[in-house]
DNA sequence: ATAAAAATCTGGACTGAGTCAAGATTATTT
DNA sequence: AAATAATCTTGACTCAGTCCAGATTTTTAT
């Protein structure tokens, strides 16, 4: 219901904008989207919408934690609501179709995924985010993400 | 020493060419910079160099294996030597600063890594490469990769 | 060693994802 | 209801990477 997604925002402290409405149905109905699809997905919902409101308020919706994206190698950044229950993602190389994996807690973190959804995997890349050494004390040099 | 390289590239039923050798050297020079920074370093030992050759280069010595790519989120391609030694990354928020991560072989895979270079981590990507069900029996819609 | 064939390289135009900026519109606060 | 703050629109722009066609270099076959 919408109800739900005007005080997810209010929660955040993000004002509750027609755009932001239908961005946010827009990436629950196709997880793992592009901005692209989410343009136009959300345009049907919210009748009109520019490219930049899109990136604006994917923007701001990852920096509040409410959704999460990821970009593989080769392919444009993709969204998802971030339902912080540890899982990560499987693509194909061929087609690039993106899916969940799911890890089960607790046990030694998933190199072996519990459901692969079909895939054949031949790789499992691994990157870790945070903070170098230099930025933990001086981080001014922002080439990306925290921009406003 | 160079003849290391040319046994290698031999090896691999790649022509040797002086764009190769400089741009072998040059990702051995600076493992994780992006093509342009190797472009650069290359062109310094090679004379002259079209971005272009860089490309098609880093792809070629990519696909056998010689080198590695990984592309963190928001930042260009970078690239390193395929040591196969299951490492993976870490990579800074604030500057895009990037480092590998060894894992101990043999335990449970490295999301509490064994050496993070002082990095403050809050996040560890999984992703997942393979072919999905329909590209594994019809491997038709190559949109990347293996394009020639 | 040499010619033919194959692979690679050059330069320049181009694409597509994403950003910048300034003025207009919409939400929120008072 | 007015003032302020946040968001949205439009259009130009950047940057990484690709496409293409002709020129050059490397390899293979003689």
């Amino acid at each position: 219901m919408n109800q739900d997604n005007i005080t997810l925002l209010q929660k955040h402290n993000l004002s509750v904008t027609a755009a932001r409405l239908a961005i946010l149905w827009a990436v629950r109905q196709h997880p793992h989207s592009d901005a692209d699809m989410i343009l136009k997905q959300a345009r049907q919902k919210a009748g009109s919408l520019s490219k930049q409101a899109v990136y604006d308020n994917l923007h701001a919706l990852t920096q509040k934690g409410i959704i999460r994206s990821i970009q593989p190698m080769g392919h444009s950044a993709r969204y998802e609501p971030n339902e912080d229950d540890n899982h990560h993602h499987i693509v194909c190389r061929s087609c690039g179709h993106t899916a969940d994996i799911h890890c089960e807690m607790g046990k030694a973190p998933c190199l072996d995924p519990s459901h692969t959804h079909g895939f054949a995997i031949d790789e499992a890349e691994v990157i870790f985010w945070g903070l170098c050494p230099s930025c933990q004390t001086n981080p001014v040099n922002q080439s990306n993400q925290t921009k406003k």
